[in-house]
DNA sequence: ATCCCGAGGG
DNA sequence: CCCTCTGGAT
């Protein structure tokens, strides 16, 4: 884990983030809270691009919890057969689905515990959907933010209790909306978990990782 | 700590 | 071949 940066240099960090990616986005496709809900749950251990993929087929037919439910979940594993651990991601989604016609009038809840409380949606989920969607301010912690969090020193943790939290006390408010999907696109396509291109890393210079030869 | 689990990259 | 991908439940 690197040790924690002086604040100067995180906001030298995003400074620079900023000036590449004014308006940096989200790369999963959805088209109101349900999709969106969805598609994170689906994105668990699988790539932004299979999932889109998938989606592509299934959200024109099942965009509501109730076309999900007459689908089946038969019909929904025709759908995502191509993205990893779909047998559980099927059975989640139908279940879901269930709950949010049961108990939400057919609408995604806006509170942590409630998005919690259903199946397959755990901390990292609803701190999306509760960003994304709701525009509540919550960090969630994936697998790349945690990867560089840790590298960089921006927002480090042995958890991802702690990395979230540290991203709440160090990152400038100025930067704090953004602060996500700079991060994760910086590790999808630049800091890469294996080999990462520290060469075309606009932040080269600051970060204090560096790649351990073989 | 372990299981789930297909596609893509190296 | 092995590793990784916007994790969650047991």
């Amino acid at each position: 884990m690197a040790a924690q940066l002086p604040y100067a240099t995180i906001h030298q960090i995003f400074t620079r983030f900023q000036a590449a990616e004014p308006e940096p986005k989200g790369e999963l496709h959805h088209t109101n809270a349900f999709t969106l809900l969805v598609a994170v749950a689906l994105s668990a251990q699988a790539t932004d691009k299979g999932v889109n993929r998938a989606t592509a087929g299934l959200f024109p037919i099942a965009d509501t919890p109730e076309k999900m439910l007459a689908l089946g979940e038969e019909g929904l594993i025709d759908h995502i057969k191509t993205i990893g651990l779909y047998r559980n991601k099927a059975k989640n989604v139908i279940r879901l689905s269930e709950i949010l016609v049961r108990d939400y009038g057919g609408q995604v809840p806006s509170s942590r515990a409630a998005l919690q409380s259903l199946p397959g949606v755990g901390r990292k989920t609803a701190n999306v959907v509760l960003n994304m969607w709701w525009h509540i301010p919550a960090q969630a912690v994936d697998t790349h933010i945690f990867r560089i969090g840790n590298r960089t020193g921006i927002c480090p943790g042995k958890d991802v209790e702690t990395v979230e939290r540290a991203i709440e006390d160090q990152i400038p408010a100025e930067f704090q909306q953004h602060a996500h999907h700079w991060l994760i696109l910086h590790g999808r396509y630049i800091c890469t978990a294996r080999k990462p291109r520290c060469a075309d890393c606009l932040i080269h210079d600051l970060c204090p990782f560096e790649e351990k030869t073989a």
